[in-house]
DNA sequence: CTAGGGTTAG
C-alpha cells in the first residue's frame, strides 16, 4: 500500500467535503502513524466535526489521541472549539472537577464562552468569567471581546459594557462584539451612539459593522435615517456589493422603513444571492400585504437554482397570512415536503394564523390537534387570537386556560401577561365580567406584571 | 507553520 506523505494528508484534509472522504485520510494517518501529532489529531477532528454526520468520529478520534501532555491541551481545545456548545461546556467542566490534569488557556476560555453565549448560559458563563479573572492569564483582547459577545448574547448589557469600558486595548471586533450586542437586544439609539463614538475613535468600520447599523434603522423605521446609513455603506466599505449580509440588511432595512420600492432596487442590484437574500425580499414584500409577489418569487428563485429553506418558508406562509391568501398557504404548505423542508413548529404557528384570521377557526382547531408534534405556546396564541376576533368564545377559553397552564409550568422564561390579557378579552367579548375580574386577581397573585404598550412605527 | 474573537427571518 502506498502512504501519503503528512503534508499531502493535511492538504487533502483540508478540502475533504464528505464523511467518506475523512475517513480514507484517516486511514492513511493511522498507517502513516500521524495520530500521535496534535496538528494532524486536531485537523482530523476538525474536519470530522465539520462534515455531515462526523461528530461521533470527532469524539473517537479525541478520546483515543495519546501524546505528550501539551499535544493533549491542544487537541482538548480543538475539540471543545468544534463540537456542540453543550458538550464543549461538559468536556471543560469535566476537567475542571477533574484534579486539572490539562489547565485551559486563553484560547480554551474563547471557546467556552462562546459556548455559554450559544447556549444563552448566562450562570456558567458568569462562573467561566470569574475562573478566568482568578487564572492568572493575562486576559486578551480575545478572551475579553468573547465575554462582551457572551454578556450581550445573554441580554446582560450591563456587564457587557462595563467590560468595555474596563478595556485599555481594543480591536474593531470588541467594538462591532458590543454594537452587535446593542443591536439584538434591541437597543438601536445606543447601537449609534456607539457607532459614532467608534468613528471618533478613528476606528474603520467594517462590514459586520454596517450589518448592526442597518437593523438598528430597521428598528428606528426612520427612512431619513435609513438612507443616510445606505450612503454610509457606500462611502466606507469596499465591495460591499458582494457581501450577502450588507444586502439582507438593506433589503431588510428599506422595507421595515416602508420603503418598498427601494428595498427591491437594492435587490435587483445583488449579485451574489443567497437564499436569505431570497429570503428577506420575501419577509418584505409579505410585511407588505404582497402575498402574490411573494409567492411569484418563490418561482424566479427556484429558476435561479437556489433552493428554499425552513426560513424562506416561514416568510411565504406569512406573507400568505397578511394578504389572507388562504389556498395558497395551504397548497404551500403541502408543496414543503416536495421542496424537501420538513416543517417545523413556526410554520405550523403560521398555518394556524392563516386559518385564523380568515375566520376559520374550526378548520384551525382541527388543524392544530392533527399536528403530529406537541403545540407550542405561540401555535395556542395564534388560535386563541382567531377565537377573540371571531368570537368562540367556548374554544378560547378552553385554549386560554391550556396557555395558561403553559405558562405556569414554564420556569426559565419570564412571566409575561399577554396571555392573560387574551384571556381576559375572550371574557371580555362575552360580557364576562366576574370572570376577568377574577383572572386581574390571579394575575396579581401569581406576580404577573402589566407591561406597557409599544410601537415600533 | 500548534488554533483564536461576531453577523443576515419572524
Amino acid at each position: 500500500m502506498i502512504t501519503l506523505p503528512r503534508a499531502r494528508c493535511l492538504a487533502l484534509l483540508g478540502i475533504s467535503s464528505s464523511k467518506k472522504q475523512v475517513k480514507q485520510i484517516h486511514a492513511q494517518m493511522i498507517a502513516n502513524s500521524l495520530l500521535r501529532q496534535p496538528l494532524a489529531v486536531g485537523k482530523l477532528i476538525e474536519r470530522y466535526s465539520a462534515v455531515l454526520g462526523g461528530a461521533d468520529d470527532a469524539r473517537l478520534v479525541f478520546r483515543h489521541a495519546d501524546m505528550e501532555p501539551e499535544g493533549s491541551a491542544f487537541v482538548w481545545n480543538v475539540m471543545i472549539r468544534c463540537c456542540l456548545p453543550q458538550e464543549s461546556l461538559l468536556l471543560y467542566s469535566q476537567e475542571i472537577t477533574r484534579k486539572r490534569v490539562i489547565i485551559p488557556d486563553s484560547f480554551t476560555y474563547t471557546y467556552v464562552l462562546r459556548a455559554c453565549a450559544r447556549l444563552n448560559a448566562l450562570r456558567e458563563g458568569t462562573q467561566v468569567h470569574a475562573q478566568i479573572l482568578k487564572s492568572g492569564v493575562a486576559s486578551s483582547v480575545a478572551v475579553q471581546t468573547t465575554a462582551i459577545y457572551f454578556y450581550a448574547s445573554c441580554k446582560d448589557m450591563d456587564s457587557a459594557h462595563h467590560l468595555f469600558d474596563k478595556m485599555t486595548t481594543r480591536s474593531h471586533v470588541t467594538w462591532n462584539a458590543l454594537m452587535t450586542g446593542y443591536c439584538i437586544n434591541g437597543l438601536a439609539k445606543e447601537t449609534l451612539i456607539l457607532l459614532k463614538s467608534m468613528l471618533e475613535e478613528g476606528m474603520k468600520p467594517t462590514d459586520r459593522t454596517v450589518v448592526s447599523l442597518l437593523s438598528a434603522c430597521s428598528q428606528l423605521g426612520d427612512l431619513a435615517m435609513a438612507s443616510a446609513a445606505h450612503a454610509c455603506v457606500y462611502k466606507s466599505v469596499p465591495f460591499h456589493e458582494e457581501c450577502v449580509f450588507i444586502g439582507t440588511g438593506l433589503i431588510d432595512m428599506y422595507s421595515k422603513c416602508g420603503c418598498l420600492s427601494s428595498a427591491s432596487r437594492v435587490f435587483e442590484r445583488i449579485s451574489k444571492r443567497n437564499v436569505l437574500t431570497w429570503s428577506a425580499m420575501m419577509a418584505g414584500l409579505a410585511f407588505h400585504g404582497k402575498g402574490k409577489a411573494a409567492m411569484g418569487l418563490l418561482e424566479v428563485m427556484e429558476k435561479d437554482g437556489a433552493a428554499p429553506n425552513a426560513i424562506t418558508l416561514t416568510c411565504l406562509l406569512s406573507a400568505c397570512c397578511h394578504a389572507g391568501l388562504v389556498d395558497e398557504g395551504l397548497h404551500l404548505f403541502d408543496a414543503m415536503d416536495r421542496l424537501g423542508v420538513e416543517p417545523s413548529m413556526q410554520h405550523y404557528g403560521c398555518i394556524v394564523d392563516l386559518l385564523g384570521r380568515a375566520g376559520m377557526v374550526e378548520e384551525a382547531h382541527s388543524f392544530v390537534k392533527r399536528m403530529p408534534v406537541k403545540p407550542d405556546a405561540v401555535v395556542w396564541r395564534a388560535l386563541l387570537g382567531a377565537c377573540v376576533t371571531h368570537g368562540h368564545v367556548e374554544l378560547g377559553e378552553e385554549v386560554g386556560k391550556i396557555l395558561l397552564q403553559i405558562e405556569r409550568a414554564a420556569t426559565t422564561t419570564p412571566r409575561t401577561c399577554e396571555d392573560y390579557v387574551a384571556l381576559s378579552n375572550v371574557y371580555a367579548s362575552a360580557e364576562r365580567w366576574e370572570d376577568v375580574s377574577a383572572l386581574r386577581e390571579a394575575m396579581r397573585n401569581g406576580g404577573v406584571r402589566n407591561r406597557a404598550g409599544r410601537s415600533s412605527v
